[in-house]
DNA sequence: TTGCGTGCAAAGGTTTTGCATGGCA
DNA sequence: TGCCATGCAAAACCTTTGCACGCAA
């Protein structure tokens, strides 16, 4: 995880500011593209999948890959700080991201370390699921 | 989950035979073409995805889409009461991915779907973290 | 015989790469 | 000025689909 050395470009700017404004959801390089062009700026596909690289290097975007879905998902990742205390569940199906603070759960990362020699790195570690909601409300693909 | 109603053809014979002499770790749609071409035995791809969903769809094969990794793997699932489940840990610095074993982390689901109402994929889940060579070894590494 | 399985090739979609140009610092 | 970012197009990849033929039951 490097820092951003990057320059600062307009589309750049356009990219980010896209990706903060829909942090609450995970996002993918065609939503991303169609927004920007319908914006008035398009930029390259291939602009975007490197300036995306680059977030996800630096820790600002985190990107997810589901399964049955063609393509990745990217999501703004708004405090690095705090999500490194905590577990993450995304939801495969409206694909909501759920940072969960739960001490129980931190003791599996003793567990593991004792038992298992690994040392999990929660920050980075998601868990795929089924969020309450979906679950609950119906069988219903999304 | 249906039950495999297919007929029995050789390639398929080959092919599964392939994956249960293989179960206890992950291949793909690669390997699996490569090996039953060196065994003389070639099969085509579009026969391989075929063959493996059907698989997927009995329950005989899991399919896993890493982080990271393109393209999806396979692993045949030798007792699908015992071991169907089991979570996946990846250090981010050797890129190693265990295939972790353990009654007490899967009671994490349960404790996730009672108390979060989240009910979590294991076959799409994997820790994130630094393995017992990676962290005893040294802090350097790639 | 019936219908699934296979092979081959082509298509579809996502992501990467090369190269020349343009813009930030 | 030097270097990174961008655009465009081509390429690389993974996976799916169409169609004719072969084989299991």
């Amino acid at each position: 995880m490097k820092r951003d050395t990057g320059y600062n470009t307009k589309q750049k700017e356009k990219l980010v500011d896209y990706l903060v404004r829909n942090k609450e959801k995970h996002t993918n390089v065609q939503e991303i593209s169609a927004y920007l062009a319908s914006e008035g700026s398009p930029l390259g596909t291939a602009t975007i999948y490197r300036q995306l690289d680059k977030l996800v290097e630096s820790g600002l975007v985190r990107k997810f890959v589901i399964d049955g879905k063609m393509g990745a998902c990217y999501q703004y990742i708004e405090n690095t700080e705090e999500c490194r205390e905590h577990f993450h569940l995304k939801c495969l199906k409206c694909g909501k991201l759920i940072h969960l603070n739960c001490d129980h759960l931190m003791g599996i990362n003793e567990h593991i370390a004792e038992h298992h020699g690994f040392i999990i790195d929660p920050s980075q570690t998601v868990f795929y699921g089924v969020c309450a909601e979906c679950s609950a409300g119906s069988d219903e693909q999304v």
